[in-house]
DNA sequence: TTGATTGTGATAGAGAGTTATCACTTGCGT
DNA sequence: ACGCAAGTGATAACTCTCTATCACAATCAA
């Protein structure tokens, strides 16, 4: 049976207190503000763990290493700083996707990204 | 200066012959129909080439290796087929999506990804 | 046709992210 | 408090994609 560790709590606090998705090193650095030695592998293992209980899932962009958020947030898309390369959830969905593609292909769910300046970068880039 | 070899007509008649983002096993088993003994450096080398020189651009999807398709295509997303994993081109954008983030975020581009089932694999799946 | 030099094919190697290994530590039921 | 199973940290190893290497073959100007 599970055990409760310092570790493992500080993990899940990350998520709990961070309203973006997280990749395993910006989950490491995080961590390490509560609980100093801990490791990379401390991380990757846990967070594996909480996938596997649903508690979070992962949140995939293309040549980027897997991001995970909670698992009970609603629908929402992803925007993308391409200065910080920190990823945003962007909330709701208004368009009609499903509708999109062409007669024989059937939706069946779909990802939209955002790619951009994120408020931080658009203010440091404005003396 | 570049000589004109059957390897590099094939991979170019291969992108030009095709209407879906390729990945370079795919660009290896189709040229390798003209070609026979055609071999997969030959084919990475001729695709760093050509985009290189702006011939075909990188369709880049989580967790997939690297496809290409020709540059010249007008803006359009992308469907993959979670059962052949092919991906098609969606022609079209009719969505608003720069005006779906919130307020400090700025839009420069977007992708949107659709998933699902193609007609090839639908009428597979319906004996 | 010759010959410099570019391209090819087979395969080793690089790079990034993630997982496995293992000795040591820690949580927790008894 | 004890003891053992589970967890941790450091790092080796793995996976996957793509690039570099090198001997040999093919292109093309002269």
């Amino acid at each position: 049976m599970p055990r409760r560790t310092e570790q493992r709590d500080a993990i899940r606090d990350v998520f709990e207190d961070t309203d973006r998705p997280l990749n395993a090193q910006e989950v490491l650095e995080s961590a390490q503000e509560s609980v100093p030695g801990i490791g990379i592998a401390t991380v990757y293992r846990n967070i594996k763990a909480l996938v596997d209980e649903g508690w979070i899932v992962p949140v995939n962009l293309p040549n980027e290493p897997s991001r995970y958020e909670l698992a009970d947030l609603a629908h929402h898309h992803h925007f993308q700083c391409t200065t910080c390369q920190r990823v945003f959830d962007v909330p709701g969905c208004t368009h009609g996707l499903a509708s999109s593609a062409p007669d024989g292909f059937e939706v069946e769910h779909h990802e939209v990204m955002l790619y951009g300046t994120c408020p931080d970068c658009t203010s440091e880039a404005t003396p």
